[in-house]
Parts: structure tokens; C-alpha cells; sequence
DNA sequence: CAGAATTATTGACGATTCGTCATTCTAGTT
DNA sequence: AACTAGAATGACGAATCGTCAATAATTCTG
């Protein structure tokens, strides 16, 4: 019939679709960064956009569902960086360190796309989002905790690791989890209003760490092993693996 | 001079208005709870109130304004659920868990107030609230914070715990309140979108302060002392001690 | 206590921002 | 070239925010 027909132009209009939708949610976030999230408005995003306000409407629902969006391209963008992160040799418990430490790191450098995902977790902007966009959300993170509970999960059967009672992998994730959100989520707003403003970040994450692998006994113990030294190792490759914000391999 | 004479019915004028700013804000946590964060305007505030406009906007400079005093709010009442909490009697240990479970239970009980307090943490509304109030929030979290830096630093002179190299009262203070800001915000809408459906969430608060306190070496050790046992036992006094919303004594 | 002075309240109004939809345009088909 | 399906446009209506001149209430003074 004419499915070839209709597919196969179909098919060019949803890349160049998605290829804008890209532009202009990076076009967002420049205005972020320039304006903050008071000056973030739907006209003033059509009129540095090449494209007319119906358009963006055809792409986001709603402002809110554009925060959405947002975090989702954040989550993207952890996932990738998570992905390297496992790539750097060591020990298990040092790639748990790598996680956090990517997370770390994408909070510090893409800062604003980071409070995207902290304003997305937000009421006001889950209550008005697309269904379609916040079942992609949920499929990212759900990728995220995936990597996670593999790695505890290889760690088990590698014997770096044993669950005690009450204990799960989807349980240590959580708490892994939750961890690295709350320390990063709190660090920046917490030193603005001068509260605890004295403390080092990178310490005082990797501190957490240490913590909660220590209290599960996950080998080698913070007391046998330097995961300062780790966190210095682990940092530089980060760094120099990454340089720009470019997506591609080259 | 005319000293006295103008402060003393200013007094009672400025009693007046916080009793004011009081209902208006359980009139805002009443809208939101009926009709969630996108049935909150100003104007179905107004019309719900026994103010005009211009009053509520004497009060709250911004909608978001409004925003950060519901969380101070809610802040003002971890503050006292604090307070009970480290009345019950129990081992420095458990005196922590009782800090935890306090912040958990409050979350569960009043998901709106405690949902206000992650939506002021967005810089969209930190950006158009007034400075006076965003100081107010700042005393607040500075006199929760104090508590766990007092019980941490009381649980070292009595001996349960000792300070390794690397860490300060500030930073054990804050990775606590980083975990359970964490677990306690992530928890709802992680579960909502399906994801960790299957945990049950107190014992995994527990978890993640065992860990923490284990890998901490704070005494006693979770394999020593029965936590599930202590977490009945605060649970259930928090519960009878504190039945209904009221933050009078009688 | 009358009236002046100061302060608070009101709600209609302007301004801003969101979101829609009838119309126009484009690209592919016959 | 004519036709058609679907996308883009931007002027417009609707909703919401925030203001301010007019009004009312309260306090001060002679």
C-alpha cells in the first residue's frame, strides 16, 4: 500500500523535528545561563528561535513540559558521562567512586542543567508535563539505575561485596542514589546562603561515599586503600577524556 | 518621646499581620492539597481569602514569594518535630535515627509542606523572593543544622564516636542532611514513575543511616544493636506524642 | 472629642505571559 | 500544473501577575 510512501518522508521530517527540538533546547539553555529562570519566557525563546511560537508549542505542550525536556537532555548527557566513567580501570569500589564523581562533576560544570533536573522534579512542573515526555524521563532514569545496580551486582558475585539482611541491590541504589542527589542538589544553594560555607565539595563527597560503602563492608575499606588518590586519578581522566561539551566520538 | 506610643500599637499591628500571614499561608497549603501546585494562583488566593490583592501582596512581594514562606513554614516545623525528637530517651546513635525518622515521618505526613520546601530550593522561585525572607529561611536551616552539629559533637565527648582524618562536624552534619534530603525527596516521585516501586521505604531510610553511622563507626555498630527494634519504638512515640497539628502545648 | 496625620486596604486596571487556531505555506503526489 | 496532507505562522484571546490612585481605618494632637 502507500506505507513505503508515507513512512520514508516521515521518517526525514521526524530527524529534522528532532534535530530542532535539540537547537532549541539548547537555545534554552543559553538563555538560562544568560538570564536565569526568571527571563526564561516561551516569547522570548520564539524570538531568538528561527521558528514561530505554534512551532515550539508543536514540540513542548506546555512551559513546563520544556523543563522536562530539559531534564531529560540532562540525563542524556549523565548517562554518556556515566558510560565513560565505567570505562576507567579500577576496582568496583573505585567504580562507584567514578559514578559519583561524574555526577559531581557534571553538577559543577553544566550547573544549569543540573537545576533543570532539581525543577523538574518539581510538582508544578511534573503536574503540567506531557505523559510522552515524562515516560522518557522515567525510561532514562531507569537506564541510570540500571548501571547502578549492575555494578553492585557484579561487585556481589566478584565478592567485593556481601548483602547483609535487609539488603537489596535496588535498596543500595537508592541510597546510593539519593546520596549523590541530595549532596549535590544542597551544595550549591546551601553555600549561597552561607550555610556550611566553609566546607570543601570534593571532600565532603567523596566523605559520603566512603561512608556508605564503608558501613556495607565494600571492599577495599576507605581505611585500606586511598580513594583520595583514586578521586585524583579517577578526576584527571575525566577531565582530559572530555574536554568540550561535543556528543560524538572523533 | 513619642517612642513608646508608636511602638506599642505597632506591636499590635504587627501581631496582627503575622496571624494574618498565618492563615493565608494554611489557606495556601489547603489550595494546593485540594487542587495541587497548578491551582494556586494569586487570585483564587484572594477570592479564598478575606483579603483583597493588595493585601496578600503587602505580605509576599512575589507568588513565588509565597512560595519560600510556605517553606519556611515547613521548616518551622521540622524545627520543632526536631525538638521532640531528641527528647526521646536512647543512645546518642538512636538520638540520630530519631532526627531521621522525625524528617521522614514529616514528609509522609505532609507531602504538600515538605514538596514547598523542595520547590523554594529551585532557583526560579529563590530568584523572585524577597531577601528578608529568604534570611528568615537561611536562621532556620542555620538552627537545624546546629542540632546535628550539637549531637554529633556531644556523641564525640561522650566517646560513641571519633572524628577520623578528613572529617569535621560540619561535614558528618551535612552528609546526614544530604541523605535525608535524598531518600526523602527522591522517594514519592521515584515511585510514582514506577521506578523502585517495590521498596518499602522505612527500611530503606534505615539502611541508609546505618550505613552512614556503621561507616562512621559510631557506636553501637548496627550488627551490635537492634535499629529495626529502636525505629518501632521512636515511630511509635512520635506518633502518640504528637497526634494532631498542633504546635501548642495543652 | 474633632479633626489632622499616618498607615492599611481595596479592587479595578495595565502589563506580562501563556497557549490557540484560522489562515498561509510547503512538499510531495498525480 | 493542479491537488492534498501536513506543518508553520503570528495575531489573538485568556489567564495570571502585580500596581496604584482612591478609600477606609487607626492613631495622634490640640
Amino acid at each position: 500500500m502507500t506505507a513505503k510512501i508515507t513512512v520514508e518522508p516521515s521518517q526525514k521530517r521526524q530527524q529534522a523535528k528532532q534535530l530542532r527540538e535539540q537547537q532549541l533546547l539548547i537555545l534554552a539553555q543559553q538563555i538560562l545561563q544568560q538570564d536565569g529562570f526568571a527571563g526564561l519566557t516561551m516569547d522570548r525563546l520564539t524570538a531568538l528561535s528561527s521558528v514561530s511560537k505554534g512551532t515550539i508549542y508543536n514540540h513542548f505542550c506546555s512551559k513546563e513540559d520544556l523543563f522536562t525536556a530539559l531534564s531529560v537532555d540532562s540525563l542524556q548527557r549523565q548517562l554518556q558521562l556515566f558510560q565513560r566513567a565505567l570505562q576507567i580501570p579500577g576496582h568496583s569500589r573505585e567504580q562507584v567512586l567514578a559514578l559519583h564523581l561524574a555526577y559531581h562533576r557534571f553538577s559543577m560544570t553544566e550547573p544549569t542543567l543540573f537545576l533543570c533536573l532539581l525543577t523538574a522534579t518539581t510538582p508544578a512542573v511534573v503536574e503540567k508535563s506531557s505523559p510522552a515526555r515524562l515516560a522518557l524521563r522515567q525510561q532514562l532514569e531507569l537506564q541510570l539505575a540500571a548501571i547502578c545496580q549492575q555494578l553492585i551486582t557484579a561487585a556481589i558475585a566478584e565478592g567485593s561485596l556481601q548483602l547483609a539482611a535487609g539488603q537489596s541491590v535496588d535498596a543500595l541504589a537508592f541510597v546510593q542514589w539519593a546520596q549523590a542527589f541530595g549532596a549535590n542538589a544542597l551544595l550549591k544553594p546551601t553555600q549561597q546562603l552561607g550555610l556550611f560555607s566553609q566546607l570543601q565539595p570534593q571532600p565532603t563527597m567523596l566523605l559520603g561515599v566512603n561512608l556508605l560503602l564503608d558501613g556495607l563492608n565494600w571492599k577495599p575499606l576507605s581505611s585500606d586503600w586511598d580513594y583520595h588518590a583514586s578521586w585524583q586519578r579517577i578526576m584527571t581522566i575525566l577531565a582530559t577524556e572530555a574536554p568540550g561539551a561535543d556528543g560524538q566520538l572523533n
